[in-house]
DNA sequence: GGAACTCGCCAC
DNA sequence: AAACGTGGCGAGTTCC
């Protein structure tokens, strides 16, 4: 029996949660706001001395020639204009509402010009400084910071946050993690503690679609989803998780296939992401182009000898790896979307297994996508909740600080650690799936330690 | 001089 | 036939 849950019961969740993520924003971090103003020193003189190098080129001089006192390097719209009309460079791509051409990060890494460079250069500093750091020292009173959660915001009924934003700092690009991290600190004399659910939204989207095959994937700790779509797209028999140019063809399927497709996109992309991944052309292939391999040839190679010599035909095998993905790999999957498309336009609302309505003109990913999304989130909302409660029964000294959608933060006292990871693994394994009998996967978590009284970052 | 818009970019 | 989901925010620009 998978009992479904009420709109009440998703009114008290929101409930509770509120309460929860209040009392967290109550507590709030510390933050070293005297290395603020001195990094945010720092990035300034290395952004002026970069701003120097862009002036000393014949770019800027064609630049300056046409906007005199208004030429403002930091301006898009002036990039565009100069490098598009000007210059009647091939704009690689268009802005999504402007009829400008694009001058975001993958197309100026399109067009041979080292100016750009040094332009991308600043802008990843200027981001730095002005977004992040900027905030913290904007946000900060006492040296303590408290950034807000929002449970009313978000169209799939996952959460946001605001002044400043805890959900979007840098993660994936070292140097701007460790520079916006460094920032951020636990109490004295305790540690932050970082828990993250392992593949939460394709655990839960198995729970509304149930498909066999990937049950098994979830289930099964030995089956390795990603590797099995990385060796159909490269067309290879094994991929071996310990060598690191099979890793990067796992990660090209993970990212570049899997994922996109779990969101609604299509094999072109795909094929276009993969082939950024893998570094090869989008223009017939040569031997000896892209990633090497174990044996010392490289992904081109290995794909002519396969039958694919263009991007071209890749684009083509991609389109037939997709008609696997959803005709073959996961039918019932497939079969759930179709559906609950037909579902929505059939009732005009649809429902999420943790009792939320979801309504109004949506388009087909967003109604398949925001049950998702939205329930997940609810997995680590419930997690929230429990943990704010033992927290306060048993009186600790470790607080909650922040959660981001599938993660949660902590500032734990050390003696205390053993019985918060304890708590955190019995909410997560024991009392989420009795309470909501739809989980029919297991849930797991990863906890990250950092070291007391130091930042956010990870010790490398 | 501020509101609203666009673009770009950070997170999941 | 069509073609990637959810946010927040800074800067530039345009409009009133």
């Amino acid at each position: 029996m998978r009992t479904k849950a009420t709109t009440v019961d998703a009114y008290r969740l929101i409930h509770e949660g509120i309460l929860a993520l209040a009392r967290a924003e109550r507590q709030g971090f510390r933050i070293d706001i005297e290395y603020c103003e001195k990094k945010r020193e720092s990035l300034t003189r290395k952004i002026a001395h970069n701003q120097q190098r862009v002036e000393d080129t014949k770019l800027y001089r064609r630049w300056a020639h046409i906007y005199g006192t208004k030429t403002n390097i930091y301006s898009n719209h002036q990039l565009a204009r100069i490098l598009y009309q000007v210059l009647k460079i091939e704009p690689p791509k268009m802005t999504e509402k402007g009829v400008e051409g694009a001058t975001d990060e993958e197309s100026l890494a399109q067009i041979d010009m080292p100016e750009l460079k040094l332009i991308l250069q600043m802008r990843k500093l200027v981001k730095i400084r002005d977004t992040y750091l900027g905030a913290f020292i904007r946000e900060s009173n006492d040296g303590w910071i408290h950034p807000v959660f929002h449970l009313h915001t978000v169209r799939s009924y996952r959460s946001s946050s605001s002044d400043p934003n805890f959900q979007n700092i840098p993660k994936r690009d070292a140097e701007a993690m460790e520079i916006c991290r460094r920032a951020i600190y636990p109490r004295l004399g305790h540690m932050l503690v970082e828990m993250d659910f392992a593949s939460l939204e394709v655990m839960i989207s198995a729970c509304y679609h149930k498909d066999p095959t990937m049950l098994k994937y979830l289930r099964d700790k030995q089956s390795d989803m990603h590797a099995d779509m990385a060796a159909q797209i490269f067309k290879m028999e094994t991929i071996d998780r310990s060598l690191p140019s099979h890793y990067i063809l796992r990660q090209a399927a993970k990212n570049g296939f899997v994922f996109p497709q779990f969101y609604g996109d299509y094999y072109g992309n795909n094929a276009v992401g993969i082939a950024s991944w893998v570094e090869l052309p989008q223009s017939r292939w040569k031997k000896g182009q892209g990633i090497l391999l174990p044996d010392g040839s490289s992904i081109s190679d290995h794909l002519m000898m396969n039958g694919l010599h263009s991007y071209n035909q890749f684009v083509e095998h991609m389109k037939g790896v997709e008609e696997s993905f959803w005709g073959q790999r996961f039918t019932r999957y497939n079969q759930w979307r179709k559906a609950w498309v037909k579902k929505y336009r059939r009732l005009g609302y649809l429902e999420m297994l943790t009792g939320f309505t979801f309504s109004g003109v949506m388009r087909k990913n967003e109604i398949i996508n925001y049950p998702m999304q939205g329930t997940a989130f609810h997995c680590l909302l419930y997690t929230f909740i429990e943990l704010d409660k033992m927290m306060r029964d048993e009186g600790w000294d470790s607080r909650l600080v922040g959660q981001i959608h599938d993660s949660i933060l902590m500032d734990v006292h050390p003696e205390e650690l053993p019985r918060v990871e304890q708590a955190i693994r019995m909410i997560v394994k024991e009392m989420l799936p009795a309470a909501w009998k739809w989980i029919i996967v297991p849930l797991d978590v990863e906890i990250e330690r950092y070291e007391i009284d130091q930042p956010w970052v990870k010790k490398g």
